[in-house]
DNA sequence: TCAAAAGTGTTCTTTATACACCCATGG
DNA sequence: CCATGGGTGTATAAAGAACACTTTTGA
């Protein structure tokens, strides 16, 4: 055989190169009480969809790479536009490409998928109107394309990620309390969690550090205030951008 | 402002999305004896690049996307194609999309990459040419584009990976022993394991199941066979199909 | 019998968990 | 004063690291 070096993969030109459109979009997370239980449970906003296919399907926020943007500044351009939040957290998800993401409609295209953590200053940022709204991860109605799939896939993502890396900062904002913290953890976890062995447990891990100020207004001890500690950085076993390797983002 | 709904974003009938290349690489891992200290450690397979731009350079294995198969089929054809390779082992690494990956060269090409392991028998079906060579993970030439980049958050990624995850018989045949198995995790992890612990960790794990066979022709006393126990599930943390979330591959 | 690696046992340290208890504030 | 969550102490259990020791083969 003498098809050993990259000769029948790049013609001439690249005019033989397979072309596809190139969506990005993302799945942004927020902590907002449950209209029932009043438990912190996740939320997502969704954009609905006002054309085929898929019209009047509410989908995930996103839109096409732009020539002139890499694939994070597309992400956060396409998600300023559609949703307005500008996320500070945000990550790359997955690539997916599968050959029929778009049931009926034969139009091949591959999506970069980002996911984004925001804090309720962030999130009030969202742009309100009848073509954006959010709903609750786990009672979600029919999604356009895959993106149910793409969703759970990044609630899995989360859910383990935040077992072993200090995202939950990504829901608060400058200064949090303990407790908040740790409801974060509870939310997004799903189990409740012992707060004295929780407090050990961050404060030895040295994430985060006493501001000296407390939180008053509450009708019982004020708790103190702390913030992230942005000098110590943690290992990370979650797909970073490669310039970010044994850094930790945000 | 009217720019709510993904109207800008999805022009009609898609002719306004920007069209980019789009290729897909795969970082593949072996491991084999260092030629000076002959200690056990990374390698990879290169191909000679013949047209510019980075003519002469060594480059991932790749190719472009082909319109009739997803990610991870087109990843296979492109790998067999150049290398000659079929790795058990393949998984999605990141996409890349940076507007300088190609020095000079201003076409833009976005890459899909994949890591895979291949152990020995599968490593011996790679093509032997001048266009294809194998190169120790740290002790690499100057590659192509960005690819040294990739290759480095490849190995961030199987380095991290290998200590949560069973990724390791990814580098070993169908039967192995307790020795054979550490030192593909000394190998990787860069440090020496305590044999007795490990062989306790790794039992009680469940990981892997007894043959009843021995390895003989050692010239001392023959250690036991085993394989990977398939019917018991690990965690997993990092980045899998979404149809694979809560099984492990391979 | 000796070398070398397989395989087992024991101790110690670190980490996680469960839960009793005191503290400080608003009402 | 009481209720409520903030914050500390402590005892137990589980997991990990270090290392002595026995076993089984080929030479």
């Amino acid at each position: 055989m003498d098809t050993l070096s990259s000769r029948e993969e790049e013609p001439v030109g690249r005019q033989h190169a397979q072309r596809v459109d190139l969506a990005v979009s993302t799945v942004i997370f927020a902590l907002r009480p449950s209209p029932e239980t009043g438990r912190m449970t996740l939320w997502l906003p969704l954009v609905r969809r006002i054309r085929e296919p898929y019209e009047g399907r509410w989908a995930l926020p996103g839109g096409w790479l732009a020539a002139d943007q890499d694939l994070e500044t597309s992400a956060r351009r396409t998600l300023v536009r559609t949703t307005g939040l500008t996320p500070r957290y945000l990550e790359q998800l997955y690539a997916f490409g599968g050959l029929d993401r778009s049931a009926d409609d034969p139009t091949r295209v591959v999506s970069i998928v980002y996911w984004a953590l925001v804090h309720p200053d962030e999130a009030a940022q969202a742009i309100d109107s009848d073509n954006v709204e959010w709903f609750a991860a786990d009672d979600l109605s029919e999604l356009a394309f895959d993106h149910r799939t793409i969703v759970d896939y990044a609630v899995w993502r989360l859910r383990t990620k935040m077992e072993y890396s200090r995202i939950a900062h990504g829901f608060l904002g400058e200064t949090f309390t303990l407790a908040q913290l740790r409801q974060v953890h509870e939310a997004v976890r799903g189990c409740s969690l012992d707060p004295a062995n929780f407090r050990r447990q961050i404060l030895a891990s040295d994430a985060i550090e006493d501001t000296g100020q407390r939180l008053t207004g509450t009708s019982h001890r004020p708790p103190r205030l702390y913030r992230y500690n942005t000098a110590v950085q943690l290992a990370d076993h979650g797909p970073l951008t490669p310039s970010q390797e044994s850094k930790e983002q945000a």
